[in-house]
DNA sequence: GAAACTTGGCGAAACGTTTAGCTGGGTGTT
DNA sequence: AACACCCAGCTAAACGTTTCGCCAAGTTTC
């Protein structure tokens, strides 16, 4: 690998002027920037990322902490995000916290290691623990994506999950159902929370109330809503509708559903927030509520470089984002 | 931020036997050791990965480039990717070509600007150009993953697509199928001709071919496809049965069937190589061969990491995965 | 025409590690 | 008792950048 030494010399300027010339952070006289430029494409250059950094104390790495790199709604954010960092001309390292608190630990202290510049990051369990951050007053900055823990310092981006969760229990409501049944996320996340909160919310203004056994925890995870949803479904007193409360747990239900023999909408309406690639587009199509991820994760980046370059002592921001009913065919009109 | 200095002093040693104990790389006595650790847990001290990068050349990061992030396929590999890269102790930078090979030129110079140890790469066209492989000798240890491309220094990790093509397309000739078409990817890529040819290899076999307007490109995307797929089963001459070259594709002709009210199996059957979480569990399951995608991910990653402790001199191993078919409900006997 | 500014470019000191080479006291051998 | 060896631990020199302060030459200003 050449240096930047071997360029000056090559060109016959000072190191200090091929820095200038790279950086832009000078004005170089344009003979020399030509020599500078020859130079440096005559011996296929490039700076050296770790000197760089250690000197300048900016890697150029922004991390990206998922809480469960399996689900689609994350992958799409990991693809979303490579794309707009990189158009900030930064570089994505991700992490999967895989719901579990000790792994975030981890990766925080990787990320302290590797001086990422700024983390992403869907929080796991319900506060930070920010063993890394005080200490040095030296925070990193950090978005808080789609969930949001008790922090006062960092910016948020987040859907409205009540209004979610209302936005389709209207619509279940409107087709006339009353006996609507739930497969909720843990509940203490927001994303759980929130959802199953706007249902019971908007069944509230209309004087209704889930059936006890009809609201349960399928943990966000296609496995355990499959069965969640077997249980629910076979019971005698089997809810007219369920609102599954993302989009992996929808394709679990969907799948009970199938393998019972029931058939949606007829025998029951199911509807979702949150959504998986296909699941909208198979018949029954899924109706559900879509986030607009993309906009999503731009916005978070957009938030975290200005943090970044404009310095982490900014008030914290919080963009709350509103979902939008997709209307597909999997809820039908109450039948009695 | 502590330094390794502060740690040395508040220890009462010098800078070398912290590293020492650090990186294990020197005996230390226990006494000493112990007042190291203590000092490190007092500071919080955690190295700084710019230093130890520039001094040892090691830079603990491994890049992963895609094809295209927004496939499943490949989102699973950034799943998977991330849990063996940690394992190993990387971190885990991603980059998403898009398939345009100047996008792979850019991250690779990044890739190169970053000192990454090692790549996972699904590369893009049809041969690599290596302008930074060799201007030093000093050649990044690459593992050609899924594709591969004219390269005889890398490892790859593929598996076999005329395997795979052939096991769907016996199982469809078995069916007393004879009228077979194809939505393929692009032909440029060995995933996308090679499952061409294993089924043109396998209805060979049988003295059939495909009738010419049933074989059609998709370029591996799910609009494309469907697209396809619905002027393919809108001829009056349709195929009885339908291969589909990868999930997403496979996604959109399911698509398309369901929007063009046809039912499958009973008007079209549908088999496809590769799929996407959701397709294979939804009625009509999916008959498909499926990739081991997480058991070729640790397998590159084995090769990766092997490469990089050992010398990239290491001859090029070829690790060849053989896929499995998997039965739905999504083929039924050809009917006339 | 001398003094006071500007300005393009240079020299060299960091940044926080790793590591080769050295030191000096303790052991073991004659 | 003298010698050679070991070995724990230290000193100091890198690694490849950025950047501060400086210099010399050119441009104003009186």
């Amino acid at each position: 690998m050449a240096t930047i030494r071997d360029v000056a010399r090559a060109a016959g300027v000072s190191t200090a002027t091929v820095s200038a010339v790279i950086n832009e952070t000078a004005y170089v006289s344009p003979p020399l920037r030509k020599r500078v430029l020859a130079a440096i494409d005559e011996l296929n250059y490039a700076p050296m990322h770790a000197a760089q950094n250690l000197k300048s104390g900016r890697s150029g790495l922004v991390a990206l902490v998922v809480a469960d790199l399996s689900n689609p709604f994350f992958a799409k954010i990991v693809c979303a995000a490579e794309a707009a960092v990189a158009a900030w001309g930064y570089s994505l390292v991700v992490f999967n916290s895989d719901e579990k608190p000790d792994n975030e630990r981890r990766i925080f202290s990787r990320i302290r290691t590797l001086s990422c510049d700024g983390v992403v990051l869907s929080p796991v369990g319900s506060s930070l623990r920010w063993d890394q951050r005080d200490l040095e007053g030296a925070a990193i900055p950090i978005v808080l994506f789609g969930r949001v823990v008790d922090d006062d310092r960092s910016d948020t981006v987040t859907i409205d999950n009540i209004s979610a969760a209302k936005q389709v229990a209207n619509y279940l409501l409107d087709l006339g159902h009353q006996r609507i049944g739930t497969i909720t996320g843990p509940l203490h996340l927001t994303t759980g929370r929130g959802r199953l909160d706007g249902l019971l919310q908007a069944m509230q203004a209309r004087g209704l109330a889930p059936q006890p056994g009809h609201v349960r925890s399928g943990e966000f995870r296609e496995d355990v809503a499959y069965s969640v949803a077997r249980d629910i479904l076979e019971r005698p007193d089997r809810p007219s509708a369920l609102y599954v409360a993302n989009g992996v747990m929808a394709l679990g239900v969907m799948r009970a559903i199938a393998d019972l023999g029931l058939k949606c909408p007829e025998d029951i309406s199911i509807a979702s927030t949150d959504t998986i690639p296909g699941i909208g587009g198979l018949k029954p199509r899924l109706t559900r509520t879509e986030h607009p991820v993309t906009d999503m994760t731009n916005e978070a980046l957009r938030l975290l470089v200005e943090r970044i370059r404009r310095g982490n002592d900014l008030p914290p921001r919080n963009v709350v984002f509103e979902p939008a009913l997709v209307l597909g065919e999997s809820c039908g009109p109450v039948n009695r």
